[in-house]
DNA sequence: ATAAATCCTAGACA
DNA sequence: ATGTCTAGGATTT
């Protein structure tokens, strides 16, 4: 099917959208289309003066599935003014303008960022890529064959070597072990989009039962963020990665008490990696600084200070 | 004082 | 380049 949708009211960049690491699953091909597989529908979108050209392979998929999908109902000119709350943001805004968050599939979100850690995202992409062949539904549109992501159910199914043929290494285990439990209802995600977000969390690092094994292995508290905030309407939460973490220690020290600030600086000298501890208080400060938005903040500041920044810095500007 | 919970950190993992 | 797990040590109760 293909249709127009007009985003002279609702701005949007569609490479900055699909391009700043939310989302592994598109490609801008060399005709100009950025082309992905969402929720068993092949998608092409290209942006034409103030509409979106959308070409999909089922009639299921329509404007509203992709307005939906694109998060064009959020108010951006309003979100990106709520969290413009010092220069670095307020840079990183006008140089990213139109950057949206996406609404995510929970468990294909899910998946993708258990599969994350720990690689980089060329990497990650191959991973769902040849998850996606070898065990997704195949789709056929224009003389192409795109295969859909696999269902929980179909990796509960599965058990040993074929996932980590994938590429996915010791994740195999932890990504089956979600999806049993996923499939088994044991956790609905979508329930966790109507709880608040210190609950909603909570939930996916939850164990079976005291002391026991985890309900969804390879979700931590960075992934939990992911998930929420890409999936599951929890547009607070604010992932906190190594770039995040250095940006923080960059820019945001005056936040915190001297305490905190020496101990960050410690942590980073001694250790590298973000613990549990520091995670939850950084994460609740940053929240608490920039807001309900403040997972909109975070993608600015992450596709800014990764990508933009150090750019402008090699050439001088 | 002791044991049992809980918190926390250092290393392993592709 | 990077986030979670696990074991075991520190801390609290």
């Amino acid at each position: 099917m293909e249709f127009q949708i007009s985003i002279a009211s609702t701005p949007i960049d569609v490479g900055y959208t699909l391009d700043c690491g939310q989302v592994f699953r598109w490609q801008l091909n060399y005709d100009g289309w950025w082309l992905g597989v969402v929720k068993g529908y092949v998608l092409k979108i290209k942006r034409l003066g103030d509409s979106l050209m959308v070409k999909t392979s089922s009639e299921d998929a329509d404007e509203q599935f992709v307005r939906r999908y694109l998060r064009l109902d959020d108010a951006l000119p309003k979100i990106l003014y709520e969290i413009r709350k010092d220069e670095l943001i307020s840079n990183a805004v006008s140089r990213l303008n139109g950057l949206r968050l996406i609404r995510q599939d929970p468990w294909e979100c899910t998946a993708s960022f258990i599969c994350a850690t720990y690689k980089n995202i060329n990497a990650i992409q191959q991973m769902i890529f040849s998850l996606s062949r070898s065990l997704g539904e195949p789709i056929k549109f224009e003389d192409a064959t795109y295969y859909s992501f696999p269902t929980a159910e179909t990796i509960a199914k599965i058990d040993d070597e074929l996932i980590k043929a994938c590429g996915l290494g010791y994740r195999a285990e932890f990504l089956i072990e979600t999806a049993r439990n996923i499939a088994s209802g044991d956790v609905v995600l979508e329930n966790l989009a109507k709880t608040s977000y210190e609950n909603a969390r909570s939930v996916l690092l939850s164990e079976q039962s005291k002391g026991k094994k985890k309900l969804l292995p390879g979700v931590g508290l960075k992934v939990a963020d992911c998930i929420l905030l890409f999936s599951l309407e929890h547009l607070e939460a604010f992932p906190i990665d190594v770039w995040i973490r250095r940006a923080v220690l960059r820019f945001y020290l005056h936040l915190f008490d001297e305490a905190k600030v020496s101990k960050m600086i410690s942590n980073v000298e001694q250790n590298g990696s973000i613990g549990p501890a520091e995670y939850r208080q950084v994460s609740e400060v940053m929240r608490r600084y920039f807001g309900a938005y403040a997972g909109y903040a975070q993608e600015y500041l992450y596709h800014y200070t990764r990508v933009y920044e150090p750019l402008l810095l090699s050439r001088g500007l």
